[in-house]
DNA sequence: CGACTCGTTGACTCTCTTCAAGGATAGTGG
DNA sequence: CCACTATCCTTGAAGAGAGTCAACGAGTCG
């Protein structure tokens, strides 16, 4: 396994800090949202911005949890691991979202790099007696976490209650509706993970997530563009697909 | 349906209110827990209880989430629910444990009593007015949905990755986990649920989840005194079956 | 160009579901 | 007190949806 030194830049000194925020393309739709000016700055003498290409680790499940991210480009896979191998995507991250969030002593899941990734990372001790005096961002930090477990739910729901078509169609109306709230086309999806990825989250195979695209594509519901992307043709369709309409 | 008009008690005006919290069952287990004595008071000023019978439901998916509760005695579950009736029980709620913690502006499940029930209820609006005050609370609130989030990534990963076998045995070791916390023997459970919603919380139906009891009670790793008690007879076996073992 | 990875498709298998019936338990009312 | 009923749990047999195994095709990279 490849190990965990992340190319990375120090927080600038001076006037460079500015810049660190200053052109963030993610500060209106992340937990910076919450701040003031005033305290925005606070916040920023803590952070550095780390690089990773695709593939790499950024924190690993059962590691002591000193770090917490906010993704700034590019898109994450979320997992936990049986003993035997078996695997659980418990989630996908993209710009705007927050990594590392469960206050524990250590990481509970592993998070992996889909893509070429910028994330602003805040040493955890810090971020933490920061909290203490900046009560809108732990507030934010609140919401963050209860939004995250809403999802949970309703991935609890797909995973033990739906068919795999339903599973499918579920999933890529997720991934519209958060492509969306970060201010792209809903109908043009780019997927960044693989099929294995799509599987593991899902409660599938690969072959079963391949057969019932397939059936989705000739049903005219969305198209195949290319290898990793996926338009949605008739998201009414889809919608009622995905409650096993 | 039956409706929502439970039976409480006002907050009493007086020196009443330190029976309120003053012989509080789950006070040190519970939110309450990271409270000074002078914090409390204010906590107490808008708390009431209720009582409500087994069946009854105590909040509706889509509601407005006017009232978030803590469990002083008995047993619930969480569900969401399928248009065509299909059910996922998100979770099981005990004395201790925080219900209606999604800071929503509606209920994103449904909360019903399985025993009869002893509730600590708070307004929504005045509780977040109060979080304002006092950072401890809101800092305990923030850790208690982080651990809900935990458990509901660890349920994913048997919902979408493990064999009914499993599933039977990683739910009883909760169970035996959740009551050993609350200081009673995790060896010899009490099930306050039926097989329907054991079914309906590991993504099974009522047939296979008795189907595999019946062969953990054969494999001699568990027995079974009563109609809804469990005993746990070699628990190593047990946590090794749950993993795959 | 060849090796590799990833995705697709097909044939067969298996776990869990579905459908059906029987048994245990508790509550009810005569 | 005991039949009666309703509900829940258990067990069996048959069936289906998704998994497994295997082969093939399409890109991709060295």
């Amino acid at each position: 396994m490849p190990s965990l030194n992340l190319a990375y830049s120090r927080p600038a000194p001076s006037g460079e800090a500015d810049a660190i925020c200053g052109d963030c393309e993610v500060r209106d739709i992340s937990v910076c949202q919450s701040l003031a000016p005033h305290e925005l700055q606070r916040l920023r003498a803590m952070i550095s911005t780390v690089r990773a290409e695709a593939g790499r680790p950024i924190l690993r499940e059962g590691e002591p949890a000193e770090e917490l991210y906010n993704v700034v480009a590019g898109a994450l896979k979320l997992y936990k691991l049986l003993p035997d191998g078996r695997r659980q995507i418990t989630g996908f991250l993209f710009p705007g979202d927050f990594l590392g969030i469960a206050l524990n002593d250590t990481y509970v899941y592993t998070a992996e790099a889909l893509t070429p990734l910028r994330l602003c990372r805040f040493p955890r001790r810090r971020l933490e007696a920061l909290l203490l005096e900046l009560p809108a961002l732990e507030r934010r930090l609140l919401g963050e976490v209860a939004s995250e477990l809403v999802a949970a739910q309703e991935q609890m729901l797909l995973l033990g209650r739906k068919t795999a078509r339903e599973k499918i169609a579920s999933f890529l109306l997720m991934l519209a509706r958060r492509a969306e709230r970060r201010g792209q086309p809903g109908s043009l999806l780019c997927l960044p993970m693989s099929r294995v990825d799509i599987a593991d989250y899902l409660g599938l195979t690969t072959e079963t997530v391949s057969r019932t695209v397939t059936q989705l594509r000739r049903m005219g519901v969305i198209g195949a563009p290319g290898r990793n992307d996926i338009e949605i043709l008739d998201r009414t369709t889809l919608e009622s697909v995905s409650e096993g309409g």
